[in-house]
DNA sequence: ATGTAGTGTGAGACCGGTCTCAATTCGGAG
DNA sequence: CTCCGAATTGAGACCGGTCTCACACTACAT
């Protein structure tokens, strides 16, 4: 009736009748050890089945062979693609994963940082909620600890990032839907805003969503269009229903928008189904275009277009970057912007009643 | 130019000008200390930036504070759900989660178990990939780690596990086809099997896609469908094209079925996929019914009915069956089935050419 | 004055590995 | 036959916490 205590160096050790330090030489792969006494002390790990317990062997490595991971929301499908590819990445390369979700609260994505730096993570990734509060993530570079930023720059933080080309994508689907004559757009965006209405870019703390919104305003103000801001929908984050009511009010205004690009597939979804359950048709009452591939976008009819964003390479490139410099390079800060691709499908026509600018 | 070096109980007890016993006590937050002293330890804490390691407290104390996911998928969007909803819970009763990928491979998930055990995770939730090869979960429970089985119930291993009713919602699933009119039926699922056709339930070995193909073959045998088990299409892992291709070769059969039920989102979405691009309607060419309710299914047109499982409740369940276990609570396995939900949309209908049985 | 709890503190063992360094053995050169 | 160096091996420190135990000191009853 043994507590069941798991077996260690020093009990193979024992059994195979060497000194610990020998056992450890064999079981751990390092020094030189003869053959005839390697069999022994293998013959004896076996038998005893022994399991090395990474933690001891962390604690006197000072490495850990993990890195972590925080991102906003695991249940979004751009995240969960952007997990997978970095933990294969990672294992291809030896090390393992701990994830964290900071639900894009700034609070949350501390403790999660405290927690992984104190597990001793070689490495992390994160998707910065907040490019406002970045303490946190200045004490983590400060530490020396390798850091790569996922999908969102933060100005003045000397880091490894990946991303896409935000703003070059939104201007061009923007330029895209003016193409096709149409004058009153809206941009909508999950974003918990003080005050919910547009004010100006200052108000916007996550850097994604500013160079998205930056591209959208300038694609307007290149056409022309007047009062583009008034266009601008901080739908809110994921709490329940939040984000449906701002979708309802938007689609339900006195000159409801023609065209909606939406910054998220989640997002676009909910405009979908509120267009949907309102009986409005895209694209003869709105086109809609929406940032990311998601799978259902393809399989609405009429599918909906999109700015196709290579998660799973951005996944790849940022734990490569970040296992790099875990492996001792250390060249300064390289931002690796990832190009998107504008997904034509059917979801962008002619706006219902053309309107003379002006 | 230090190297470095993070900060240590030893370091701030020096400050302090106290033992390292004491300041561990105020640190770790566990033995008496007077309030002056506290104090003073705190202060000097906070001024060098102390932060615990959490591996070298686990070693002492034994448990890490961290739980081990072994999932079969993340890219599915159900295991995505689950991931989150087992990490909430996880961080409500102040655990962490490491997650690892087996991709349905019984050797990756060996391999995942064994960094996982090194880790020292003080409890597990494993989607067993294979229910004949279990000599590692075996290992585990001997071991005494806390194990709970995720979707899929291995008999014989006495271990706490949480499902969902499958064999009933397939049965019932097909029974609906089946009242609608239907006598030529098709069950495709994601699996590799050797050889790729079906031939006995022995060959299934993962017990929940065993446990509806029960399901769907009670019902056809119950209402006189001859050979049903020829409607069983084992349409291959996840790798690229090979669920593709079988579906193909489902729908140009000569005598294709008249109705389809997929066992998850991702087998259904191809099934949905190739028929678009044959331009056959649902349901007037063919009904179609899916295991999930993944976001697709609600936006296409008709929208799909599927079976809707209760991940997140599912997740939740089996985080709190196994923290209760790491807490020390050890009553006889426990068996969590909960119930699925049928949701009915417009891809049921009657099939195109009514045939009379026999 | 002496006994007796009770409280706060320090010294040091311990967790299970890694790793340094000294000791031992053995073969071949001188 | 002796000496040198290479190859193995063992003893023990160390990583950074936790935790046991002994000790000092105070307070109060006897």
């Amino acid at each position: 009736m043994s507590p069941f205590r798991p077996v260690t160096v020093a009990d193979v050790a024992r059994r195979a009748e060497v000194s610990k330090a020998t056992a450890a030489r064999v079981l751990g792969g390092y020094g030189p050890v003869s053959d005839e006494v390697k069999l022994r002390v293998q013959a004896a790990a076996k038998a005893l089945d022994y399991r090395p317990n990474e933690l001891a062997r962390s604690m006197s490595t000072g490495k850990s062979g993990t890195i972590g991971i925080v991102v906003g929301d695991i249940e979004n499908a751009f995240f969960g693609i952007a997990v997978r590819s970095i933990s294969d990445t990672a294992h291809r390369h030896g090390f393992n994963v701990i994830l964290a979700n900071s639900g894009e609260e700034v609070e949350a994505e501390k403790a999660a940082l405290k927690v992984l730096v104190g597990k001793r993570v070689d490495g992390l990734i994160v998707t910065p909620a907040d490019n406002r509060n970045i303490a946190h993530l200045r004490d983590i570079v400060r530490s020396r600890r390798p850091l790569v930023l996922f999908d969102r720059p933060i100005d003045g933080l000397a880091v490894d990032m990946v991303a896409t080309d935000d703003r070059d994508a939104a201007f061009a689907a923007t330029m895209r839907l003016v193409e096709a004559g149409h004058r009153r757009l809206a941009y909508v965006t999950a974003l918990n805003a003080e005050p919910p209405i547009f004010i100006g870019p200052e108000q916007l703390y996550t850097s994604s969503v500013k160079a998205r919104i930056d591209g959208f305003l300038a694609a307007c103000h290149a056409t022309g269009i007047e009062e583009p801001e008034r266009g601008i929908c901080l739908a809110g984050g994921t709490a329940t229903g939040q984000q449906r009511a701002s979708v309802e009010q938007l689609l339900s205004a006195a000159e409801p928008p023609t065209a909606i690009l939406a910054s998220d597939s989640l997002v676009a979804f909910e405009i979908f189904k509120a267009m949907q359950a309102r009986g409005l048709r895209i694209p003869e009452d709105l086109s809609l275009v929406s940032f990311y591939d998601a799978e259902w976008t393809s399989v609405t009819t009429p599918p909906i277009s999109v700015i196709d964003q290579p998660v799973y390479d951005m996944g790849t490139q940022a734990a490569e970057l970040l296992i790099a410099r875990i492996n001792g390079e250390s060249p300064p800060a390289r931002h690796c912007v990832l190009p998107t691709r504008f997904i034509e499908r059917g979801s962008i026509g002619a706006p219902r009643r053309t309107m003379a600018a002006s």
